[in-house]
DNA sequence: AAATATCTACCTACTGATAGGTAGATTAGA
DNA sequence: TCTAATCTACCTATCAGTAGGTAGATATTT
């Protein structure tokens, strides 16, 4: 009767990443996880041996997923702030979805009781979408004119700007806020 | 020998305020308070009834502190530059102390997960400081030539950036990130 | 038959919380 | 001033509930 579906470990998958971003990641437990799938916590750890590895999965896929979204940016434009766009509206997505925050974000609060791994692709998100955004303003006019450092600054504010604007957003409970900031680039 | 201090009420808050900036709202427990403070859980909660408790007197501690040491907005200067430099100045402090993370930022990240009276005290922290610096703000000769509607982004942007790149910088364990990131004002 | 997926049944460790007790300081009344 | 009552600041012992994790049986698919 048990029909086994190959859809239970993404369902696993999609569960923890829902109730980190909602509590954090020690606020999620297997047991409520099988609950949520519909399965006992030891099918779950079939799939994820340990908590850990939950984690770490969920991090990584969402890291995947995102700069996927993303794209190439190259490609999409040779403007900046079209490129800064780009990068808002894919974190707007996120928060409008169910008042959520980004899960790295979130992991990222808590990354000193974090286990090893999970620390390790939360920093990841952050390597990634650094190196996605200074690459994307390296090929713009307006890159064009500025050194590494000042590159390198610009693109860490932008991602400084969107993240703490989403845990504002979500603790004020008014996602419209994050609506207001969509980051200028500054010259100079 | 165990000599009764007034002292343990505040000790408890001290370690609590620690370990919640460290690992989160849900990463520490009464217990460890206790061992930590050297006196037995119960006696925690002779203080605190609940975790709640606990968790809410400490927010409200942090805030009041906080803006305890950034004084009167309108005293200080009138500069705007200066006024945003002071925030970030103590933002700064917090984070070089012992590489940790704004206490009601990362309250906020969890915030979904935690109970009532201590997601208020955090959603407290913001209301409060973005009402300094739009209070502030407004008194500039820069701030005068704004709208109201712009005072209020700029403030909510600078809030936004200090406190997502207090969160990349600890993730990334590299606190020096924090210092390239004194937000600039931006016309128009 | 073998591999995959899921179950039952359990473990140990720890969670926040409560009950009830106590030594010692403080206060109030006679 | 002595005494009785009360309060402070803890304690020990225990609770029910939940945490992550495991061994081994069972069912299902290939």
């Amino acid at each position: 009767m048990p029909k086994p579906h190959a859809e239970t470990e993404s369902r696993i998958m999609d569960l923890a990443e829902n109730m980190i971003r909602r509590n954090g990641y020690n606020g999620f437990s297997f047991r409520e996880i099988a609950a949520g799938v519909g399965v006992k916590s030891s099918s779950v750890h079939y799939y994820f041996p340990t908590k850990a590895d939950l984690g770490a999965c969920v991090a990584r896929r969402y890291t995947d997923r995102f700069l996927d979204a993303l794209g190439d940016p190259e490609d999409s434009s040779e403007d900046a702030q079209h490129l800064v766009s780009k990068l808002h509206g894919e974190f707007a997505r996120a928060l409008s979805s169910d008042g959520q925050m980004c899960l790295c974000g979130v992991l990222a609060a808590e990354v000193t009781g974090l286990p090893e791994t999970v620390a390790e692709e939360a920093k990841g998100f952050f390597d990634r979408t650094d190196a996605w955004l200074q690459k994307g303003l390296k090929k713009t006019a307006w890159g064009g004119r500025l050194s590494a450092e000042e590159i390198e600054r610009q693109s860490l504010a932008v991602l400084a700007q969107l993240e703490g604007g989403m845990l504002i957003a979500r603790v004020q409970d008014r996602p419209a806020l994050f609506d207001l900031l969509k980051p200028q680039l500054s010259d100079k």
